[in-house]
DNA sequence: CCTTCCATCTGGTATGGACCAGTCACGCCC
DNA sequence: GGGCGTGACTGGTCCATACCAGATGGAAGG
């Protein structure tokens, strides 16, 4: 292996190949964000390769995030991901305007639960004490783009289940609790989205996702909020700007 | 977890059935991390299933983070991830030394280059300006989990070739030039290992990875590291601690 | 106008065959 | 004992084919 830099010639491998033109055709601009791309058998036709080769080429596109698949509808070019910064939760809605892009939630559902081991240790309570848990699934400009899981400690936060969650929690814990988040631990690993996650944001199960758990305490060290969310992974950018301890 | 949320009927697809059977053995401890699957030609005869059909299971099982492959070798089970704060630097080899994993750093590059726009952007400096360039490859336990390409002020780091890279640049940075970091500005994205990052890694153009920048300042404001990291995806977790501003 | 139904298009799954290109362990040779 | 070559093994690529199931849009019917 050459201790030289980057930059590959075309190896010859047709996948490869077909990848690198569909990549052109996005990069010169003849293909715009969220529109459809050909037919995988007119692309077959086209480039004189088995349809295989040329699925095995769109997945590289899409494991680059450049392309995604709507199921048995078509591949489409991927919009540019929305920028993220857990540790400064504003809310979705407002960031997600504040880069000129439509967001939506919708709430899946919303229930009192009990306190698994897990759920106990991570609120400090009991096993069994009562929990709120509220899923929801969120869209940019219309696409799934993640779906969230979050605990809430019934304790703090009594007859939550009242309100909307199709708006801020944020906003909720704070104007109807007097709870705001002073502390935030965040976690974060490449995943691929399966099961549940995948069949709610309409993706086929694999495909490569971001796991992020998000422990926001208050001023206290109370639990307020206790996150997981899955997103799409080219749907999304995390930043993160910190002073070092 | 209490995963309440629906699901679970096995769908009768081939490769979700095969994707299962094998992570169960995993879960199970009948195969252990670091150890060898059967090949694909006897998990297609012991599973009754085609080839394409086995390794569309395997695929999945791969972009779990659960196995990965040695090219032309062998499938194997993925080691645990290690953790990784990228707003706390203390350097490779003590944090994971400190999980009680083996590191292993290797340059394969360092070199004086000019800055071109984005870089002079970067620094504060006029395009054309000298800089170092490193191109590091880091293991864990003897596999190659990332590649990073760190880039450094000349003009505050005079002379910084004479020094070995096999250790911490950081300390290489506080030691011998005073420079020391005040503030971290991180930013990390999914991506995909192609060409170059995934050669040097052994990987399959396509493996889901981790894309991190980081932008570090001193006390100065000045920019003391720019880094840019391709880390394998089922190779870290990102864990970040924050005050909220 | 709206709903319903159906033909068609699209991706999803699965099979089986072929050949290529590194890997790796074994055994030969020096 | 150590270096080297070789051949079996393993994953990587590519092909052709077949059928399934959801998406879609237009035609038919209310």
């Amino acid at each position: 292996m050459t201790n030289t830099a980057p930059d590959q010639r075309s190896d010859g491998l047709h996948y490869i190949d077909m990848r690198d033109r569909v990549a052109g055709r996005i990069a010169s601009g003849e293909l715009k964000p969220t529109d459809k791309l050909p037919s995988e058998r007119q692309l077959q036709e086209e480039m004189g390769l088995a349809r295989g080769t040329v699925r095995e080429g769109l997945f590289q596109l899409e494991a680059e995030g450049l392309i995604y698949r709507r199921d048995r509808s078509g591949w489409y070019v991927s919009p540019p991901p929305v920028v993220y910064d857990p540790t400064r939760w504003e809310g979705f809605i407002s960031y997600v305007e504040a880069q000129g892009r439509v967001p939506a939630t919708e709430t899946m559902s919303a229930e009192t639960i009990v306190a698994d081991p897990l759920l106990a240790e991570v609120f400090g309570r009991r096993a069994g004490a009562p929990l709120y848990m509220i899923r929801r699934r969120r869209h940019v400009d219309g696409r799934a783009v993640l779906v969230e899981q979050i605990v809430v400690d019934a304790a703090l936060t009594p007859d939550l289940l009242r309100f909307s969650f199709d708006q801020s929690l944020t906003e909720i814990l704070k104007s109807a609790y007097g709870l705001s988040v002073a502390r935030n631990v965040v976690s974060m690993q490449p995943c691929a989205l399966t099961g549940y996650e995948a069949e709610v944001l309409g993706a086929k199960s694999g495909l490569p996702g971001l796991a992020v758990q998000r422990t926001s305490y208050d001023a206290q060290g109370r639990v307020v909020e206790f996150d997981r969310e899955h997103w799409r992974h080219d749907a999304v950018r995390i930043s993160v700007d910190t002073r070092v301890r």
